[in-house]
DNA sequence: AAGGAGCTCAACCGCACCGTA
DNA sequence: GTACGGTGCGGTTGAGCTCCT
């Protein structure tokens, strides 16, 4: 189905709001409320779609909103709940009180992923572009979940905590969309990470016909972003024995080949069930609860063997090695 | 002091979802 | 079942600001 645009009359005001409009506005629905978008920008006189009208509310003139410069327990909290969460700025938001999905979605593309980048820098000497979770690696995670840019020499220390938080975002992003990326997309990324000869009949005949059943129910694309360019990993676990050999066989991705899960075993219902807790969590807790829950996840008997099963192969290729091979 | 480069963030765009007629 | 309007969300843009040379 085709949309029309919501907003396709010329002669409304685009661009920046002036002190007029944001106290029509900010009257109108503090005598009103705002029920209906389009009637409040048409009752309180502004000459505004009322897309733009929610936008300047929610992201500007809400009386509850915090403005001001993030505090560092804020940055922490936004570090972790990406982790989980990722790009779910709206979600991140949730719990973060008075600030906006727009405000931290800006802070981490201004601050957040700079200073991890510089971060990277600085350990490595790389100047090259990265993917996040190798990036997350190199600077935070090999130290402690909790102090991000502390004592960053222990680089290895806990790479497995990574790789669980890793795991667990690809499979509750697979269970959150419903975009499959294309096969040529697919296809090329593939092919970049080694895949070259038939890596086609394989994305045709081994992954799309698993993408449908079991845990990737929804459709998979947790790939659209760039940060995360995991696919064997993602996926290792979803995958019957021989896709997984066809895929081991073709790829020079050394974390590929010791895993294989079938996607309807019940250690995959456990996970599927274990993040539909989490995201459960996720929508309505305080960061520290959702860390609670996770650490839950991670250490339940169950849960858990999938997690030991796959997580073996990460805890002993180094970080560092991984990534040169990749990139 | 000037002006170019880089950064910030408010605002926009387009897509997806949902409720309703 | 389908069309459509309203809303929410993530990605992107660009004006204005700050910093650097």
């Amino acid at each position: 189905m085709v949309r029309s645009p919501c907003c396709t009359d010329a002669n409304l005001k685009k661009g920046p709001w002036t002190p007029e409009e944001d106290e029509k506005l900010r009257d109108y629905i503090n005598r009103n409320g705002h029920e209906n978008w389009k009637q409040v920008s048409k009752l309180a006189g502004l000459n505004r779609c009322g897309k733009s009208c929610r936008l300047r509310w929610t992201n500007y003139l809400r009386p509850d909103i915090k403005r001001g410069p993030f505090s560092e327990e804020e940055e922490r909290d936004i570090i972790k709940l990406h982790l989980v969460l990722g790009n779910k700025w709206s979600r991140i938001a949730a719990h973060l009180p008075g600030r906006t999905d727009n405000e931290i979605k800006n802070f981490w593309n201004t601050h957040i992923r700079r200073k991890l980048h510089q971060t990277y820098k600085t350990r490595t000497g790389l100047n090259h572009p990265i993917n996040l979770p190798q990036l997350l690696a190199a600077t935070h995670f090999g130290v402690n979940l909790f102090s991000p840019w502390n004592n960053i020499l222990t680089l290895h220390a806990d790479v497995s905590q990574l790789a669980k938080l890793q795991l667990l975002q690809n499979v509750i992003q697979m269970m959150n969309t419903t975009t499959l990326p294309s096969l040529e997309y697919f296809t090329t990324l593939l092919g970049s990470q080694g895949l070259t000869n038939g890596a086609t009949n394989f994305v045709t005949e081994k992954i799309y016909p698993n993408i449908g059943i079991g845990t990737l129910n929804a459709s998979a694309n947790p790939f659209q972003n760039n940060d995360f360019q995991v696919i064997p990993d993602s996926f290792q676990g979803m995958l019957d024995h021989e896709s997984l050999n066809s895929l081991t066989s073709n790829s020079c991705h050394p974390n590929v080949g010791s895993a294989s899960v079938h996607p309807e075993s019940s250690v995959v219902k456990q996970v599927e069930s274990n993040s539909n807790d989490l995201l459960n969590y996720s929508t309505s807790s305080p960061a520290s609860t959702v860390f609670e829950s996770l650490d839950n996840i991670l250490d339940d008997e169950n849960g858990g063997s999938y997690w030991k099963d796959i997580l073996y192969q990460y805890e002993h290729v180094p970080p560092l090695a991984w990534h040169s091979s990749i990139v």
